[in-house]
DNA sequence: GTGCCTGCAAAGGTTTTGCAGATTA
DNA sequence: TAATCTGCAAAACCTTTGCAGGCAC
């Protein structure tokens, strides 16, 4: 994917361009990594005190609509990744842990399946539970 | 997976068999389809008048840690599935509606890929995200 | 009879909503 | 200037916890 500035894609789509987006994106971008609403406006706090939760929560589905973080549901609470590489998460259920699994995902069989029962398949997430290597 | 009588299986583990226990057991086997556990609550309350939230939640937990029924995120609240197959999930990110994707998930690459990591991998969760036929 | 299970009530944590004031375009 | 965006507070929501009484074994 082409590496636009998020100004443009804001405006591109009718957004304003507010210190508070242009923070978090910025926090998202040095992070590089699935992190809760809670870690990233503690990040984003840092930069710009006073930044509310509800604030990062809207800018996050707004960075979702825009296709900029994907929403990751590992068990706990909603993780949001910046990394836009297909890769699975491995959720750890006894400790909660969530680890990156830079594996291709092919999903091809399922969207495919999908896609003939009328359904627009936008993304696909995939989560693998079990015990990670500490807790095992 | 060889059926087994839900008592036979709760006292091989060690646990009592109930009342509530036993309904709970024949609403999901009956839905045969995910469904929240204020959905499985209310099922449940018909059979056995007083059944509480929190009795489901227990007994939803334990029978997981049975492999009677496997937790879904998908977005919305935690759906639970008794459906043994591995099939994937898609949930409408406008309408909220999960429905079963009928196809075989190969999440070898990533379970190799993880296992390589040290990870213990008991389970594969697959939800693909997008705009059901209604909503699109 | 003993110890696990249940129901009740309440707490906990995450996410959303309503509204007034600030800010972008 | 006009409409969007933010911060604050509070609500809504789902899920878990603590404890007293009930029930399976």
């Amino acid at each position: 994917m082409f590496r636009v500035e998020l100004s443009t894609t804001l405006r591109d789509h009718g957004h304003r361009v507010t210190s508070q987006r242009v923070i978090l994106h910025r926090v998202l971008t040095e992070l590089n990594r699935h992190a809760t609403a809670e870690e990233i406006a503690r990040e984003a706090e840092e930069r710009l005190p006073g930044m509310s939760l509800p604030t990062v929560y809207a800018t996050l589905e707004l960075f979702e609509d825009l296709g900029l973080v994907r929403r990751v549901n590992a068990g706990g609470p909603t993780l949001f990744d910046p990394n836009p590489d297909g890769h699975a998460h491995f959720a750890c259920r006894e400790c909660g842990a969530v680890l990156d699994v830079p594996a291709p995902i092919d999903a091809a069989g399922a969207t495919a399946q999908a896609q003939r029962a009328g359904l627009r398949v936008e993304n696909v997430e995939v989560v693998l539970r079990g015990l990670c290597g500490r807790c095992s």
